[in-house]
DNA sequence: ACTTACGGGACTTCCCGTTAAT
DNA sequence: ATTAACGGGAAGTCCCGTAAGT
């Protein structure tokens, strides 16, 4: 990595770490700069404007996003060649990460940029609704795969179910910071594992 | 209603549609006054500052809130005297006020105050965790009469079960908007009563 | 007195008390109106301006400031029929009042109009420069009638010597606020006392 | 000198025209700004507030001030061994010197700080007072040396005399504005010469 | 690649004076 | 005839982005 990526590192995890805190809006870049230990010179030499700094963040934090949701995939697949077992795997070890997750994230940067339209141009949105989309596919593909196998499974809608996840995810996310409580999320999403196990009629695992 | 209290009114709903849109931060106070057609002097003269509008604006839409639990819970309550039927048919009537909701609110005001911290003073997440406390004290209360009469049912944590709607709530109302589809919000709702009802050993209405 | 001049005098008292402590421009009619216990509507009843108030609250300065240099000449004719006498008399009085003057007023308030300039409009600065005039001319007459009896005397400038007690009165009086020693003024102005001595050749009394 | 130490120069300068005219309060950044055909960005990087503005405005003031008198010291200690030559020789140079100052300023910076306290923090008051002791320490040590000489001289108290001369000065600098006299400064300041030659025995001298 | 100094505009705050309601 | 509500504008603060210099 050469001097001027780590630079460039450095001022996007600095930012990340104010926008999670304060929204995009109110993250200036003098603060961001404080915070990194740069200067002017250097942000504008590798940001054109703030927007692109928050592009750059939207960006980067979806691919890593994208990568922790594959790994939890091949988690599940190495776990089992059921689909069902699969995805019970997989969601385990999804809670069993977010203790460490919580340790240095207070939140989910899509969220600031969902809730503060038109602050980083449209781009984003693009972004954050591509990496929905992901997770929807991710689960969904499993899903299907399980309800092939289980024809008598409640008549729920299987896309929407996919889609849940992810908003126990952000919801449980939200409720954590706002009643600082830190194991809010790990239990609501037991609680989604919970309900994958009764539709398909597995016993339910505290 | 007094002069006064109209203008209030009229700032705090101007106030509120864009802090919805774009949050607090960027939102204006001019911008505020445009929309509300009122003058610089009349908002200083109802607000001391910004973050005073930031916590008032949360407070009313607290107090909104509380309100429309407790109708809800009325509605539950009028249809049954069994508790899971008060449950389900609370949670009915909510999904069926979803798509009305949406109409006039394209999110969740607290949400802009959670992922915008230190705007308006922290006064503003007292008042945030106050209103999440509510709906879970009501739906506990449900939960928990239901629980008693279904022994049988399977180990699942109660307490985080009634904060999951509010989970389910925040995180449908994020992926609404990130997705652009106004359908979200609703089936994902409807999963949460589907879930209570695989939990009571009901069958599964879509 | 009438209520309304009650409370015209009212708002008088508070507006000195706030220009001698933070100056004119600095005060505000909001907190003049707090101090005073009164109300915009009063104020724009009494004052036709923010500027009136500074002229009003300057002409009253002036005339109570004129009185006072009368009382003490007054004091000075009673205690002999010679002039350096009566205008040693008329210091000593000048002394010993200082204390209590100092309790109530922490300045002058012809200052705060001099350094402030065009702020009540040029009209309090003929009044100031009236109020001067008033002090050279009662001690120059003293002053005058002391030198014809005085042929001897050393050859000073009695216009400017009359002047001078109105320099080292405002002097104190910076000086005991820029040091916070309430004891100044009344030592500065015994050697302007032990100034008029040497020159008439009087005994220096400390 | 650098670019940016004249550019902060440059606000100062205009700063403290402006602030002699109309006090500090009255005085706006954008009137400054003006003056030194400077920018609001430029202003907010030398200085954080106003009140930082005029904090340094008093500190640059004030050691300009010590700067000159210790001249005038100089000039009394090159006139002469004797302390009461030296001091004689300060003020006549004092004396000389006022015209040139009166056209560059038309009153002391300290007075509007003075008199409009807590504008610029308490800060300020510390400098003043300062260089007002700085003063009388540098007049004192000529008037004690003075007195050690001359036994029989009337029983004046010497450090309200080193104060007096900076009453005369600031209180001869208001009756030059208040009565648009530039003369009075001159005049009032030969009186404390003419107070001293009588004191030490000397001839009065015109 | 990076720093300091700067330009200029937008935003909150704040305040004088007026109007409307009691 | 007193008080609350309001209108409008200016002042201080703050911040994004540029430029000159190293």
């Amino acid at each position: 990595m050469t001097r001027g990526t780590e630079t460039r590192e450095r001022i996007l995890d600095a930012a990340q770490h104010l926008v999670l805190r304060q929204g995009f809006a109110s993250t200036t870049v003098d603060a961001v700069l404080a915070e990194a230990r740069s200067s002017k010179g250097a942000f504008f030499h590798h940001f054109p404007s703030k927007a692109d700094l928050g592009k750059a963040l939207v960006e980067r934090y979806a691919a890593a996003d994208a990568a922790a949701l594959d790994e939890l995939i091949a988690i599940g697949e190495a776990a089992s060649d059921d689909p069902v077992d699969q995805l019970l795997a997989l969601l385990s070890a999804f809670e069993e990460g977010i203790d460490q997750l919580l340790e240095v994230q207070p939140g989910c940067l899509f969220v600031s940029f969902i809730y503060e339209a038109d602050l980083a141009g449209s781009e984003t949105d693009e972004t954050v609704a591509q990496s929905i989309l992901h997770w929807r596919a991710g689960i969904l593909e499993k899903l299907e795969k399980a309800a092939a196998q289980h024809p008598s499974m409640p008549p729920v809608e299987l896309t929407t179910l996919a889609d849940l996840l992810f908003s126990i995810f952000e919801g449980g996310f939200l409720m954590t910071r706002a009643l600082d409580d830190p194991t809010m999320l790990r239990r609501q999403l037991a609680h989604y594992r919970h309900y994958v196990e009764l539709i398909f009629d597995r016993p339910v695992h505290p």
